[in-house]
RNA sequence: GGGCUAUUAGCUCAGCUGGUUAGAGCGCGCCUCUGAUAAGGGCGAGGUCUCUGGUUCGAGUCCAGAAUGGCCCA
């Protein structure tokens, strides 16, 4: 027996019930302990951070990555599924910073680093309660009791090993990076802090002159909004493919000539007389020195000449740019690039250094009409007027931002840019396109990694400096710390503040060494995951070398330049390999608008609601099917509704019939009556076994779709015609082989779709899998994703059959459509149906599936309309892909040619084999009858449907035997809505009272014996219908009856 | 501003290397079937395939440009 279960699926208490003997029996790690030994799958788990509520975005990114392992364990791999949380960084403090109403990092420093560390340490655990729970009930097998931490002194000396390896090669060093700054609060923001504060400003608009030094008379036209920024200049930026021009000013002594480009001679001279002198591209500037127009500072290297840049736009300005790499990010890369000198001319505060003689210890921007001043009394001020745009500021004080260079920690990654670009043909990208696209453009255009931070929560940056001669020594474990230090450190929380409490001599002189200021930038945290989960190499070593590199993992796009790329940098910097085999990269969710889900929009679907309304299984399910992983999705709790109704209660539906039917006959996959198996069984076997293969190659190449979608449309055809045309089957008393072959098929069909749904449907696949199999084999594996993967055999795979059935099922469709059009119920039998196929081969069809389609449109008797019918007309389809690709260019007179052929005999010409001849240009062409597709009409006399090549045509013509025949059905359809209405089982016997009109009478007497086959009624009582019974009156088709039955 | 990506029915999406009259599911209207079904079947309404050029006998599909949404980076 199997457990009994009713056709009302109750998801929840379904789903319940199967988390809860998961948990009792510790299902998850047995899946893991069960494979031990076997090969190993790597999974790597993108950690992410619990100080915030998961939203269904994670819900999407964590059923992906729940699918492929399960899968593989299925298939006998051993996966240590190990959870990871991240847990440092700016985001933490931020939360911290709020709760306790701090605007900026003095408050910090004034309330103790240590108290705000320890605040931050737990509130990243917060939200810890919520993950738990969601990963939980989506079915997520993940290992979070074993977690890796970020924030664990373990993990931090993994990663003090990684940055001291990285050290070692000469790739980490100290440089400036512009930031936009905030001068009143004395800190740099964040790129979300900037967007938090962007408003209207209206800033001078100041065109200067730049005098060449080796062309008389000759200046470049240079356009700045900050003049505070031109002590600063050391170059002038230009394009090398634009077009710039000599212009002359003026006449007699007073001439001049400026350079700027064509393009933007009318805006900038718009009120001036000028004469074009010279023409020429950018390229031909490069190099060219002008005077400096301030030398406040000492310039030790070559500086003010003309350089060559790509992000030189001629939208605005002259087309030629003012470069102050103290105070531009492009300014930074060019000065980078071309070995410039960083005049540091404003201090940290916003106000110019002694260096900058008349405006010393000025706010810079107080500053900018005294500079415009200057430059007007030089002559070196060619126009001024004022500029209004969207332009930064502070969001917390209102300060404009400037745009800053703050020495920092760089990671040298530009210079092993060609590992990077080759270690990625390593990996399977998931769309592919990210590959060579996003992921490979970001690599082709690498710049140096800005590591450090000036904050307090996160990895201290393990580099040591004196205080005296600046010598600098990175430490890699604690050990070594401990070595300088002269003491044991292992206890030390290798935190700020306490790290920075450790000093020890300098090796080189006599000065004290001290810890850098900086943090590490978060993001090396997450890509040191591989090394830091396993405190590699401190222990470990071996599982850690078979963990390295992960055969899988999956995030959401966001993180190409995140996760993803940060995995693979430290990768290719400290082991030269890649650290991923395959990556799936899912697109973002989207609103039902297509915008994306933010708190501030208020727009967030909350997964909760979505799962207790339809369960984990659905909302898995349809982000599976919905679209490709790779592309964004709009998303609704609608849509999940849907998934329930169109495949879950289909198939569970089909589950609940076979259970409740072989229960009743006592069926079970042992019974010893030998199945004979119809077409209709073997067309079901071959398309499981296909489906199987179908699913299974889809899985080993990462293809999502593939791996569910197949599994919807076999659901379908199981229920909506396998079981459709089955039923009768499996409701007849005698127990034969033709009952037990549909038993054995349907039972097959279930047991596998548990199977092949294990990985994406988790809770659905056990109900069935425990109720199917276990019940019937209580050595099987307790569960289902303790069980093997089906193996498809290619020997039950034939195709013909599968083609035979898609042109039945086409047939059947045809002649539903015929009945429809002259509003023929399928309840009124029919003399006769004969159809027309598209080729030979399909022609047998008809024949040798006669009994089905008599059965499923409710005729006597089936056809073929011959080509020498009478009954039909043919036309003629040329079709243009064979033909097209036949004739090219002369496919139109082909298919004129064609059409002017007399259709009938044409048409027969064809069905037989033959081919055409047809005559253009001159030449004749025999035409193949696979060149060209026969289309039939029907005459007179029939109910017709046709579609492409096929059609069914119904006899209408209805004789009195006919006409009795479809009173009865109506009548047993009476009998069994009020079966149903009593409630009553399927199996209760009943004894039937009526009374009717005289021809419907006359037609129950005819078929009596059918009526009480059908509704299991002992007794046909004409006359009396005894009171307090079930009763139905009724008019139909022109006849009246009452019906009662009683229980027996 | 740059890179990537998307745009097909009211909604969610298919449409393979160019080839019949552009499809499916949901929703809507009408009809029908039912002793597994919350379902099934049929018909219908609903499309300038975002736009503009180009290549071709033939373009939703290929090419170029533009618009809009999204992500990432400036």
């Amino acid at each position: 027996m199997f457990e009994p279960v009713t056709s009302r699926l109750n998801i929840k208490l379904l789903e319940s019930e199967v988390l809860r003997f998961w948990q009792q029996n510790d299902i998850f790690h047995q899946s893991m302990e069960k494979r031990r030994g076997g090969p190993e799958y790597v999974f790597y788990e993108g950690p992410p951070t619990a100080n915030g509520r998961p939203g269904v975005h994670h819900v999407l990114a964590r059923v992906f990555k729940d699918m492929f392992p399960r899968y593989k364990a299925m298939q006998g791999f051993h996966i240590s599924r190990r959870g990871g949380w991240d847990t440092h960084g700016l985001p933490v403090e931020i939360e911290v910073e709020k709760r306790l109403g701090f605007t900026n990092k003095q408050q910090i420093e004034d309330y103790g680093v240590a108290k705000f560390n320890e605040l931050c340490k737990e509130s990243v655990f917060t939200y810890i309660k919520d993950w738990e729970k969601l990963t939980d009930r989506i079915g997520f097998w993940v290992d979070l009791d074993d977690a890796y931490i970020t924030y664990k002194n373990e993990y931090i000396e993994s990663v003090w090993w990684l940055l001291k390896s990285i050290w070692d090669k000469g790739l980490l060093y100290q440089g400036f990076k512009v930031v936009p700054y905030c001068p009143r609060c004395g800190t740099p923001l964040s790129d979300h802090e900037v967007a938090l504060g962007y408003d209207q400003a209206t800033d001078p608009s100041i065109f200067v002159r730049m005098p060449l030094v080796d062309e008389e008379n000759t200046s470049l036209l240079v356009w700045t909004t900050t003049p505070w920024t031109l002590p600063g200049n050391v170059a002038v930026a230009a394009h090398p493919d634009i077009d710039y021009v000599k212009v002359a000013l003026g006449n007699g002594q007073d001439y001049e000539y400026l350079i700027l480009a064509k393009s933007l001679l009318e805006t900038v001279l718009a009120d001036t007389e000028y004469k074009v002198v010279k023409t020429f591209k950018g390229k031909q500037l490069k190099g060219k020195h002008y005077r400096p127009l301030f030398t406040f500072m000492p310039v030790e290297k070559d500086a003010h000449y003309v350089v060559m840049a790509d992000f030189v736009t001629i939208e605005d300005g002259t087309g030629l740019v003012h470069l102050a790499p103290a105070f531009g990010a492009d300014d930074m890369q060019m000065s980078i690039e071309f070995d410039l000198p960083i005049l540091m001319t404003v201090n940290d505060s916003g106000r110019f250094t002694s260096d900058v003689q008349p405006w010393a210890g000025m706010w810079v921007k107080d500053a900018d009409p005294l500079i415009i001043d200057e430059l007007q009394q030089r002559g070196l001020m060619f126009k001024v007027g004022t500029y209004t745009h969207t332009y930064p500021f502070c969001w917390r004080c209102g300060t404009p931002l400037l745009y800053y260079a703050r020495p920092t920690w760089y990671i040298r990654t530009s210079e092993l840019k060609h590992r990077l670009v080759a270690l990625n043909e390593n990996i399977n990208w998931y769309p592919e396109y990210i590959k060579h696209g996003r992921f490979g453009n970001w690599l082709e255009n690498n710049v140096d990694w800005a590591l450090g931070r000036e904050r307090y929560w996160g990895t201290p940056l393990p580099v040591w400096e004196c205080e005296t001669c600046h010598h600098q020594v990175c430490i890699g474990s604690v050990e070594e710390l401990s070595a300088y230090a002269g003491r044991d450190l292992s206890d030390l929380d290798l935190h700020r503040p306490y790290v920075d409490n450790v000093h020890f001599d300098c090796p080189e002189c006599t000065g004290r060494m001290k810890r850098v200021p900086e943090l590490i930038d978060v993001w090396f945290d997450s890509g040191s995951m591989p090394v830091g989960q396993w405190h590699y190499p401190f222990e470990n070593q071996q599982t850690f070398e078979k963990q390295f590199p992960a055969d899988f993992i999956c995030e959401a796009v966001d993180q190409t330049r995140g996760w993803f790329y940060t995995l693979h940098a430290i990768s290719t910097l400290v082991f030269d390999s890649h650290c991923f085999e395959n990556v799936i990269c899912l697109g973002l969710i989207l609103d039902k608008d297509g915008y994306k889900m933010s708190k501030s929009k208020g727009n967030v679907v909350e997964p909760w609601d979505v799962i207790n309304q339809h369960g984990a299984d659905a909302l898995r399910w349809y982000l599976y099917t919905a679209s490709p992983p790779g592309q964004e999705r709009r998303f609704s709790e609608d849509l999940v509704g849907e998934v329930v109704r169109n495949f879950t209660l289909t198939l569970w539906n089909t589950y609940a019939f076979f259970v409740t039917y072989a229960n009743l006959d006592q069926w079970t996959p042992s019974q010893d009556v030998k199945p004979e198996y119809s077409d209709l069984d073997r067309w079901l076997l071959s398309s499981l076994h296909s489906l199987t293969q179908e699913v299974t190659e889809a899985y080993e190449s990462y293809n999502v779709l593939g791996a569910t979608r197949p599994i919807e449309k076999f659901v379908d055809q199981l229920s909506n015609w396998y079981l459709r045309r089955s039923r009768r089957r499996f409701w007849k008393t005698e127990s034969d082989s033709d009952k037990a072959a549909a038993y054995a098929t349907l039972y097959e069909a279930l047991k596998t779709l548990a199977f092949l749904l294990a990985p994406t449907m988790p809770f659905l696949a056990e109900a069935f899998y425990r109720n199917l199999v276990l019940s019937v084999d209580p050595d099987a594996p307790q569960s289902v994703h303790l069980a093997d993967w089906p193996k498809f055999d290619p020997q039950r795979i034939d195709e013909k059959l599968n083609r035979e059935m898609a042109v039945v099922m086409k047939l059947a469709s045809l002649g539903h459509a015929a009945r429809n059009s002259e509003n023929l119920k399928v309840r009124q039998p029919l003399g006769e149906a004969a159809f027309v196929v598209g080729n030979l081969e399909e022609q047998s069809v008809v024949l040798d599936y006669a009994d089905l389609l008599k059965d499923e449109l409710n005729v006597k008797a089936v056809s073929m309309l011959g080509s020498a019918s009478d009954a039909v007309s043919f036309s003629l389809n040329p079709l243009p892909k064979q033909l097209g690709q036949r004739f090219k260019a002369q496919y139109p007179q082909v298919r004129q040619a064609l059409m002017e052929l007399p259709p009938d005999q044409s048409a027969r010409q064809l069905l037989n084999g033959q081919a055409l001849s047809v005559l253009v240009d001159g030449e004749v062409h025999q035409i193949t009858p696979d060149e060209v597709e026969v289309r039939a009409e029907s005459k007179a006399g029939f109910a017709v449907a046709s579609e492409g090549p096929y059609l069914a045509a119904l006899v209408t013509e209805l004789s009195p035997e006919l006409v009795h025949e479809g009173l009865v059905r109506e009548f047993v359809r009476r009998v069994q809505s009020l079966r149903k209405d009593a409630d009553l089982d399927i199996a209760d016997r009943i004894r039937l009272y009526y009374t009717a009109s005289e021809q419907l009478n006359t037609a129950i007497q005819a078929f009596s014996d059918y009526i009480k086959e059908e509704t299991l009624a002992v007794d046909l009582i004409l006359g009396v219908t005894p009171e307090d019974l079930p009763l139905l009156q009724d008019q139909f088709d022109g006849e009246t009856v009452r019906i009662c039955i009683e229980k027996i």
